[in-house]
DNA sequence: TATGAATGAGTATTCATTCAT
DNA sequence: CATGAATGAATACTCATTCAT
């Protein structure tokens, strides 16, 4: 049993090593033996814990939800104005932008090159998708579901700005889309609610 | 006397057969002898026309580019509100879904696998990114040109929604999304204009 | 426990059993399959070992030297008059005649295939033609260092031949034009000391 | 018939055009488009003139013999002392060094890659050595023919010094080289008549 | 549990040569 | 005569994965 723990661990921390390495290089351009160099391991033990790259991806992609979302609901309080949720929402992206456009590439790039497999790799994504849904559907407490799909949509849309050579340097653009957006938003939701 | 064809003509029609090839495959995965076979022509023809695999892509993208920008003013008429713009701008988008949001996703594809490359590629999506935003800017008149960045950052967030599975079936989602979209950019303009 | 296999051990056999296979095919006209098929291994475990051709060959350059060198002061003995030792030399290279020339056309056969590369494969070559100069000033024990360097020259000149088709049938020829080296070299130091 | 004139003077014209290209670059890596393209031809018209690569090269190897044999005589005037006339000898070596010891290492790398084929390339080669040896036999006049092929021996042994990174630059070395080896040609000469 | 040796099909790209015009 | 388009087998090198130890 306690064997089982540690293995666990293990594996999990091996998982979160991964991250930085797929971001630096891409998921398809990174191979196996320099995640394992990067992880301090041999290809052998990665494979002992992991059956494949395509595996570790899916089960990076969703431990890092789980954290994520943890993170963001410790540090945004819920006793606040619509405004202010919206602020917070928008807030832990462009904080987070470097992470969240790297992890947009990460994910297209994943879906590129898993093509012609079992349409796991779709379905582990979308669930992400509809999870980030609920829970800021949750949060923001909106009348209208579809606004918060735009919220999404948006902010997909922004981290994939990073294509064109946007980067963190930018973060005026960035601040300044996402004051229109929360505007937009809030003067959607007051016509809705009269 | 020269085997008589016409270089340039011929190089364009390669080129333009490319966009379905890499899109069916994406740009990562796709190989040369796939490409070639997929134009009937050999490899060494392909190189003959291409110096690489980077060069296609890259001319292909500028190429579509102004191909989609003569097809969008062609069926565009003018000489109408903002509104009718904005729905002509997104019908337009709509329309042709399926195929920009394989572009998308190849765009993306193409960043990840040229990472540590000269810069060049970022360059050229740039450059395109630059030339949608100007004409967008003229066509639809707005007074804020943050509203137009605004609209395609939205626009690449839709098209992007194709790695969680969404695809031309759910038509009528991307179509409200459009219309939350065309809404809130109006009333953002009036009062602006106020 | 990793797979028992002296990697450094194994790595010297494959390197040594590359000379008979670069020798029969050239260095340029050679391919890594073939050195691989020849040596028993997948291409697969020859990169294993040698991160590419170029650095097999001047891995095997060094290794060879290094060999030569001992053979050769293994079987000489050097308690003997200056002809003798001449003699000795002669001897060497007379006896190791076809291996010498193979090596002679190989090492052109590298540096014009590696013509535009960083210089450290003409370095390495060169590094070899001074360990052979001292070597061979240290045994000969000759007064005038130019003196050895024109052996050297005449030694390489002696191996070029076998581009005209002169190899190791024509051994009377070899040992006349050695024995005229070895006659001229003895006057000239007879001469120098006095 | 004048055609047949015109077409053996381009024949040449082109043929003579080929060394430098050869020389930058090696027999083995330079390709027939780079051959046409430095010369100012399509490759369709160097293969109207010549049957393949092999064959250019050993239509150059005869045609520069030529050259070169009576650039020699040209500039060599008979009447002199052995002592002048073996300077004679090197002197157009060494100010031909650059020039030579190309062509040193064009050969080999040509009998290396040629590997398999016909045997006419070492005849070719061989003819070349043979005249060469014949000339310079007649010119020195020497009583002993050994010391005649000694003497090419050094030169070709001197010219393919050219692998270990001497160059033009070493000139006073090369001299030097060339003083011993007249020296003892001389020596060895008065011992034999007397 | 952990290692790293081994595989071999697969990658982008090259090149001597041919031949229709 | 001259052109350059076309070919396709061949090149050095890579990589996810397996497996003996």
């Amino acid at each position: 049993m306690p064997k089982v723990v540690d293995h666990e661990r293990y594996r999990r921390e091996l998982l979160m090593g991964c991250f930085d390495l797929f971001a630096a290089q891409g998921y398809g351009t990174i191979t196996m033996r320099q995640i394992a160099k990067g992880l301090g391991v041999s290809t052998g033990t990665l494979y002992h814990y992991f059956p494949s790259k395509e595996s570790i991806f899916m089960q990076l992609v969703q431990e890092l939800f789980e954290r994520d979302l943890s993170t963001f609901f410790a540090q945004a309080s819920e006793a606040l104005s619509l405004e202010e949720r919206l602020q917070a929402v928008a807030d832990f992206a462009l904080q987070n932008a470097q992470y969240y456009y790297q992890q947009m590439l990460l994910w297209v790039d994943f879906v590129q090159q898993s093509r012609e497999a079992s349409g796991d790799e779709v379905a582990c994504l979308r669930q992400v998708w509809e999870r980030t849904h609920s829970a800021l559907a949750d949060y923001l407490q909106l009348s209208d579901p579809d606004l918060v799909d735009f919220i999404v949509v948006f902010l997909d849309g922004l981290f994939v700005q990073h294509i064109y050579g946007r980067d963190a340097e930018d973060a005026a653009w960035f601040q300044q889309q996402c004051q229109l957006m929360i505007q937009m938003v809030i003067h959607r939701e007051q016509r809705a609610q009269t």
